[in-house]
DNA sequence: CCGAAAACCGAACAGTGTTAGGTTGTAAGG
DNA sequence: CCTTACAACCTAACACTGTTCGGTTTTCGG
């Protein structure tokens, strides 16, 4: 076949289309062979572009977490810092489900990822919390966002409302869940959000010595 | 070869062996042909005692999931329930970080995971709280511990100093952090659950207007 | 003692990520 | 304008994966 009149191949399109396929197919989806179908080329063409299958997804995942909202640690009201990042952590990592897990794993030496955690602890330290504090926070507050993004707590229960009935009868209510999941997914969210935000409102208090 | 004389194989062994190259390898370590070699038989033979590699690393999760302690609902201190709860769902996670990724992704059909939820939903109903209040706080209280089970915050800092004084001035002592890994994580989770059920108490009180 | 079933095995299939080496088109240098 | 170099694709192949088929040997119930 030889070399085509003009490029067929270049990196923005291997993302989009690595990306596509695992939102569309999921993440066992992605092959390299599906791919170079995907974007009308032979599996091998791709590594002229990409050193490797993980490499590529690394790029994919750094992608997505550029999408991350962390501007709002310039001012140093830290709870809303803190709300805005992990609304728009959480917003960002909902749009491409399948590739949370890939995202969630892997170390935090990401380009994106580097840059979020900066701005995080930087904010907090600015906004008075002592530096092991804001560790601490930047870390449960990711625990949070990821958690929610994993795996949805009403998602996937069966709708045979007869093994609730005998086995689990405090859930026989269970397969409803699953219309509204998005719905209590977002308000599970939102309600651990504030719980927490609160709690971390009263260990300021105590920590720092003034109101937040 | 045929038969042996006596058998070889069956389920708890190689639900054992499966967990152990899991644990040693990570989930990419196992494949059915170096789970056969473990126990000293080739691949073909699992397929006697298994259905299939995924049915198999579901009923491995579901014996993890086994050792998640909900007992504590039965008293009616509601936030004590959810503090043992976590905590042992935590640890039972972090005994096998590396099944992790696969026990949060898939459905919540399993076995242990829906005799947990049913605790846990009877406990928080019992306590006081709304059905829907106990859905949300259920999933709250998952998220947590499957982010703090899923990817350390502190974990996977490169130790080049230089790019962080250049670049994320923020996160200078970042590297340090890594020594400290398993110790930080803990103090997160615990600081999160802090702040989380403080906040949660809080909100009990407007929501059911009684303390708690 | 005989037949059935249990428990393992070898060979094979379609799929995976990846590499080596081949072929063709384009762009630069003389 | 021609040649040389390289860029961009290709085919073929390797070692691996999960899984199935059919075969061989052993044990057990009648």
């Amino acid at each position: 076949m030889g070399r085509p009149r003009t490029p067929v191949l270049n990196r923005e399109r291997i993302h989009a289309g690595a990306l596509r396929i695992v939102d569309a197919e999921g993440l066992d989806g992605l092959s390299m062979r599906r791919l170079a179908a995907e974007l009308g080329v032979r599996a091998p063409s791709l590594y002229g572009h990409v050193a490797s299958k993980d490499e590529l997804l690394h790029s994919v995942a750094n992608d997505v977490m550029m999408q991350v909202d962390v501007s709002a640690f310039v001012s140093d009201d830290w709870r809303q810092g803190l709300r805005v990042w992990a609304r728009s952590y959480r917003a960002a990592l909902a749009t491409h489900p399948n590739l949370v897990p890939f995202l969630a794993y892997g170390p935090a030496r990401r380009e994106a990822s580097l840059r979020a955690a900066d701005a995080v602890h930087g904010g907090l330290v600015g906004a008075g919390w002592p530096p092991r504090y804001a560790t601490m926070i930047g870390a449960s507050t990711k625990y949070l966002v990821v958690g929610a993004a994993m795996g949805s707590f009403s998602r996937g229960f069966e709708d045979d409302v007869q093994i609730y009935r005998d086995r689990y009868p405090n859930l026989v209510d269970a397969p409803s869940l699953r219309e509204h999941a998005d719905e209590i997914d977002a308000a599970s969210f939102e309600l651990a959000m504030d719980a927490f935000l609160d709690g971390l409102a009263t260990l300021y208090r105590t920590v720092v010595g003034q109101t937040p």
